[in-house]
RNA sequence: AUCCGUUUAUGGGA
């Protein structure tokens, strides 16, 4: 089973629900992981009928996890009105609720109410602090970004790739570079931010120098980067990133 | 010792 539901979780993603629903028939009693795993590859389809029908469906007591997917399925779908339901019936809360609920508001511009969620908050995670840094951004708001980021307790690299892309995005590249520079470990996503951020700015040959020092390039570096040059009249340039992001595959 | 499921960061397009 445990065998089973790591299948049906990975149909899901490669985007078969086909298969996935088969291998979820094939198992014979369902447990909470499988179900909670079939919800979620229901909710990736825009198939939230079926998801909420599993939902109901649920085993008494069935545990927040579900509760948490369900509020992230409707306000994906636009239906923040029942998300919020969702999170106002959970028998509980867990700091995955109140985050997904406070990304929620933040991901639909409900600016006012995910500030009041997080200042709700009893006990803050990372991801917590972080998903307030990102409502911040949205908001146009640099100093709070910089604040709640010298105010949270524990950093991770996402707290620190969405406090460079915060001032990034409101043109503090020299801000955000230097945050980069301090940053103790890097991923692919704050290089493309870096990368991008230098482009916007107009910067391609800047943009291109990060792109050549970066220790790996995903799909978003290539276009990032092809972008820059093609809408900066680098003909030329924009040409052989193509080539080489082909020819990589 | 962590170890099956849910929340947060980057580009383009529709």
């Amino acid at each position: 089973r445990y065998l089973a539901n790591a299948l049906v979780d990975m149909y899901g993603k490669c985007g078969s629900l086909e298969d996935a629903l088969a291998v979820y028939s094939t198992i014979h009693c369902p447990n909470i992981f499988s179900t909670t795993i079939l919800i979620n590859v229901y909710i990736n389809h825009c198939q939230i009928h079926n998801a909420r029908q599993l939902f109901d469906a649920r085993p008494l007591g069935g545990d927040i996890v579900l509760w948490n997917i369900m509020i992230q399925a409707y306000y994906r779908d636009g239906q923040m009105r029942r998300g919020k339901a969702i999170f106002d019936k959970c028998p509980h809360w867990d700091v995955v609720s109140w985050n997904a609920m406070i990304t929620a508001y933040a991901q639909t511009g409900h600016v006012l109410e995910a500030e009041e969620l997080f200042e709700k908050m009893l006990e803050r995670d990372v991801v917590s602090w972080n998903a307030i840094m990102q409502v911040y951004a949205y908001d146009g708001r640099v100093h709070s970004v910089r604040r709640a980021f010298e105010k949270m307790p524990q950093w991770d690299v996402v707290s620190w790739t969405a406090a460079v892309g915060g001032h990034a995005s409101e043109g503090h590249l020299e801000e955000a570079v230097f945050l980069f520079r301090k940053m103790p470990q890097r991923n692919v996503v704050s290089w493309n931010l870096m990368l991008d951020a230098h482009a916007q700015e107009g910067h391609v040959e800047l943009a291109k120098t990060i792109f050549d020092k970066m220790p790996e390039h995903d799909v978003v570096s290539w276009t990032a980067m092809l972008i820059a040059f093609a809408s900066n009249g680098y003909v030329q340039e924009a040409w052989s990133i193509f080539k080489q992001s082909a020819r990589r595959d």
